[in-house]
DNA sequence: AAGTACCA
DNA sequence: TGGG
């Protein structure tokens, strides 16, 4: 095991950031475009909305979902639901989302939670780890839509030592394999770096297996 | 418990 | 700006 994912191997200019994989300019301005429309439709029916922690603090990051699960969280603490907080069901993971998924993440079941995450100016995610899911063996796809975001990922263990890069719009990462408990974060996003979303701000799109 | 401030 |  060399703390890649195994799927690296098929992306000639895979980028490895301590064992989470980044595949560079992965989607197309076209495809971008496609899938961005369908994000929008996705938060048509699902609105963004602004969570807090469990400590009572608001995360700068608007957050919807697709698929069978989203993730929420309130002082009650985090947690996948199955409707989102109006109790309606979440909209079905689009298309063009599902299909990033069967390129990247080396396995043949599809995800049943699609999570989205719209950084505007001056939004940011603390370094966590994604360990809320049942079956912590299937990996987390990432996909970036928009402004650039430097992304920071630590060790398993600990989040310290740390590394970072700048993602930007179309790049695909892999958080899966050794790297799968990763901490990791977004420090900051170059507001209006890209000119994909008019109203300018990032979109991250994650895909993975909840329940 | 997915937050900031702040330091070099 | 990177990082603890």
């Amino acid at each position: 095991m060399d703390g890649r994912n195994g799927v690296a191997d098929l992306f000639s200019d895979a980028v490895d950031l301590n064992g989470v994989t980044i595949m560079p300019g992965h989607l197309d301005r076209r495809a971008q475009e496609a899938m961005l429309d369908d994000l929008r439709a996705v938060a048509k029916a699902a609105p963004f909305r602004q969570y807090e922690t469990p400590g009572g603090r608001q995360m700068s990051v608007r957050m919807t979902a697709a698929g069978a699960r989203g993730w929420v969280t309130d002082r009650k603490g985090y947690r996948y639901a199955e409707t989102s907080f109006d109790g309606s069901p979440w909209p079905d993971i689009p298309a063009s989302v599902l299909t990033v998924w069967r390129q990247v993440s080396g396995v043949d079941r599809d995800p049943d939670s699609c999570l989205v995450n719209f950084y505007g100016e001056g939004a940011r995610m603390g370094l966590h780890q994604d360990k809320d899911e049942a079956d912590l063996h299937w990996p987390v796809v990432s996909i970036s839509l928009g402004d650039d975001a430097l992304f920071r990922v630590g060790g398993v263990e600990t989040p310290t030592p740390s590394k970072s890069r700048w993602l930007k719009s179309g790049d695909v990462a892999v958080i899966g394999g050794a790297a799968r408990l990763a901490w990791h974060g977004i420090d900051r996003i170059k507001f209006r770096s890209s000119d994909l979303l008019p109203e300018g701000g990032r979109v991250n799109v994650t895909l993975r297996m909840a329940g």
